[in-house]
DNA sequence: AAGTAGTCCAACCGCGGTACG
DNA sequence: GCGTACCGCGGTTGGACTACT
């Protein structure tokens, strides 16, 4: 795949001839030579100054992620771990940041650490590497609630599938990259695990509440979470998501059936816990979400 | 010993943001 | 305002290494 994206796009390595792959060890010293003598200052100067043939791209992840003199190296201690799993839990994949919290580790570091072992290691324990949540035993298999049968034809959502009552506080984020910033009404900032939803928008003519069949047989309230809308189907522009805590959140396919016959989901669907004039609370909430924290549901949850 | 599968991690890729002419 | 270059970030890849059969 990476060498069909290549064809694809050459990258700047390559176009300019230069080396890639692995350093070699004269090749790291004349990278080190040069930035302690001189500084980096433009990186896309160093490797002539430097006299490497690489680009200043690859000289800059060589010093960040090898060369530089305070990195600390070596394997993490439990500590480190720990720390790393706690602000995973809070900032998500933003390895830069959790990095700026562990002096001398590097954001690659991190997050080669969290893809190879971390993740292994929380699902030993049962927790969702990706929400922080405990798992659910039972394999989880999507039902959906279709409440166009209901009148509420404007709006699609995908909820969340509050797996346990140990979620942690609400993070409601401000993200001007984010889709949502079109919606001058929303704060919340879905990243890219979550843009998958956002944009599977093949369909946004139903009001879709998806739960599982584990949590249909047991006593889990399901709180409509996280909410994937568009306002205009001709405008994918105006298409967003907001949730309570977007880290509870197990994405679900949303693929409306429009010539459906609902009734073979009734044994699984959660039509108690789920009256649908809450429903029509978290609509209220895209158009004005100053009601947002009177929604009972999210206060629960936030607690 | 040889082949295969799994793991780990350095390095690359592509994208978005920013600065600058 | 526009185009270009550069930077930084997160996702992904490829190959070295190890464990297993």
């Amino acid at each position: 795949m990476g060498r069909q994206r290549q064809r694809q796009r050459q990258s700047c390595c390559y176009k300019q001839k230069l080396r890639r792959g692995l350093w070699s060890p004269e090749e790291d010293e004349k990278l080190l030579r040069h930035i302690t003598k001189y500084g980096h200052g433009c990186w896309s100067s160093v490797p002539k100054h430097a006299g490497l043939e690489r680009c200043g791209k690859s000289c800059r992840l060589r010093w960040i992620n090898y060369l530089r003199p305070d990195l600390k190296r070596g394997t993490f201690s439990a500590e480190e771990e720990n720390l790393i799993i706690e602000l995973h839990a809070v900032l998500g994949n933003r390895w830069s940041q959790i990095a700026a919290q562990l002096p001398g580790r590097t954001d690659n570091e991190i997050k080669n650490l969290w893809n190879s072992c971390l993740k292994k290691k929380l699902r030993q324990r049962g927790i969702d590497p990706l929400t922080h949540q405990l798992i659910i035993p039972a394999q989880p298999k999507p039902c959906f609630i279709n409440y166009q049968h209901h009148g509420y034809d404007s709006i699609t959502t995908a909820t969340a599938c509050a797996t346990t009552t140990t979620s942690t506080s609400a993070v409601v984020h401000q993200n001007k990259n984010s889709p949502c910033s079109s919606s001058p009404a929303l704060n919340y900032a879905p990243r890219s695990h979550e843009s998958a939803i956002i944009n599977n928008n093949n369909n946004y003519n139903n009001f879709v509440v998806p739960c599982t069949e584990s949590a249909a047989s047991s006593s889990i309230v399901i709180p409509p979470m996280q909410v994937a809308w568009q306002m205009d189907d001709n405008d994918p522009q105006l298409t967003g998501a907001c949730a309570a805590d977007y880290r509870d959140i197990q994405y679900q396919h949303v693929n409306v059936n429009h010539n459906h016959n609902h009734n073979h989901n009734h044994n699984h669907v959660m039509m108690g816990t789920q009256p649908p004039d809450e429903l029509i609370k978290w609509a209220e909430y895209l158009t004005n979400p100053t009601t947002f924290l009177t929604f009972p549901a999210f206060k629960t949850h936030i607690s």
